[in-house]
DNA sequence: GACGCGTGGTC
DNA sequence: TGACCAAGCGT
């Protein structure tokens, strides 16, 4: 495979004219209304950066809303009771992320009296916090040098220059770091940082991009090859299986039985109907497709009675679902239910 | 370095 | 409809 080094990179456009170029384009057209961007407050970028990790911008804005008001601080955050922190999280997914952004502020009372440090070395040590966040915190938050790789960037850098390396593994990242690293300005670095997502979320899209709108596209290898569509270089991934899953409705006695699922695996912590191997011994009553990242879930409910278990049950009327942290396909299938006709239903 | 981990939008 | 995609991280 063909290195393309951060000088062969600065042949087509130095590190200086990059960061202008970049930082100009932002104060301009970049986006600068986001909720997250409003005080530059570590405690809000910390909660945007966890929630945006793999998530959308829009799909994020609603749930970083009710968390600030939910939680407003760090301090608030640390002291919560656990179900409420999943409960505000639920519908979002990646639930892992929920329980680190806790812990991420219980570290920060904890271990720096509520203020988030600075330092690279420090931040790197705070749970949910990566290689690309540790960079977005000193950005947004401290105005700090600091690069970026996420998939915005990867895409930006794979046609700038047109890259051989794949974008969907981490095979090639350190060269992605490396590349980001050479081009990271050291004023400005909020504005820079910003208008590297900007443009890969509004011009560099992964669909259509709109190359008559960018301002480097005059230095861009893939559109002066007129092979932009031939990046960013990704890997072809295999189809993802489908597997069965049992789920198990009681009906002896008020409302749903629910279990509080292992904090591993998937759906980690939240509530769900108590799941089993096999097929129980009981009524078949519906069934639900589900598609997570990694594999295809075929939904089988059943009204049954309940096999035993370890972990933690409670019984809930249909009405009070709304404070529990349940899986986004589970709460559907709850809120469809016709509970008058189910409880017709003799095993 | 590979894999596990959600959900909703888009074409 | 299936496939791709999104401000990645932890193990």
């Amino acid at each position: 495979m063909q290195r393309v080094t951060p000088q062969d990179a600065n042949a087509v456009i130095s590190a200086d004219d990059f960061a202008q170029t970049v930082v100009n384009w932002q104060r301009q057209h970049g986006r600068n209304d986001l909720p997250w961007q409003q005080h530059n407050d570590p405690y809000h970028v910390l909660v945007s950066e966890l929630m945006l990790q793999q998530t959308q911008v829009k799909t994020v804005i609603p749930y970083f809303q009710r968390w600030l008001e939910q939680f407003p601080t760090f301090t608030a955050l640390a002291n919560a009771d656990e179900q409420e922190v999943m409960a505000c999280w639920q519908g979002l997914g990646y639930y892992r992320r929920a329980r680190n952004l806790q812990a991420a502020a219980q570290k920060v009372v904890a271990d720096y009296q509520g203020t988030m440090p600075q330092a690279m070395e420090e931040l790197r040590e705070i749970p949910g916090v990566g290689p690309y966040t540790v960079g977005a915190i000193r950005a947004f938050a401290f105005d700090a040098p600091a690069a970026i790789v996420d998939g915005n960037v990867k895409r930006l850098l794979g046609r700038l220059f047109t890259l051989p390396y794949v974008v969907n593994k981490s095979t090639h990242d350190k060269y992605f770091w490396e590349l980001s690293e050479h081009y990271t300005p050291t004023v400005n670095n909020r504005r820079f940082a910003q208008g590297l997502l900007d443009l890969g979320a509004t011009v560099c899209k992964p669909r259509q991009p709109t190359c008559e709108l960018c301002p480097l596209q005059k230095v861009c290898c893939a559109y002066q090859q007129d092979c932009v569509e031939d990046y960013p270089k990704r890997e072809v991934k295999a189809r993802i299986p489908t597997r069965p899953g049992h789920f198990c409705l009681d009906i002896n006695g008020q409302g749903v039985v629910l279990e509080q699922r292992p904090a591993d695996g998937i759906w980690p912590s939240l509530w769900s109907l108590p799941e089993c191997k096999e097929a129980p011994q009981g009524k078949p009553l519906t069934r639900f497709k589900h598609t997570f990242s990694h594999y295809k879930l075929d939904g089988h409910v059943w009204v049954t009675s309940l096999p035993p278990s370890d972990r933690p049950r409670r019984r809930i009327e249909p009405e009070h679902l709304a404070n529990i942290g349940l899986p986004a396909p589970i709460r559907k299938l709850l809120e469809q239910l016709n509970w008058d006709e189910v409880c017709q239903i003799q095993l």
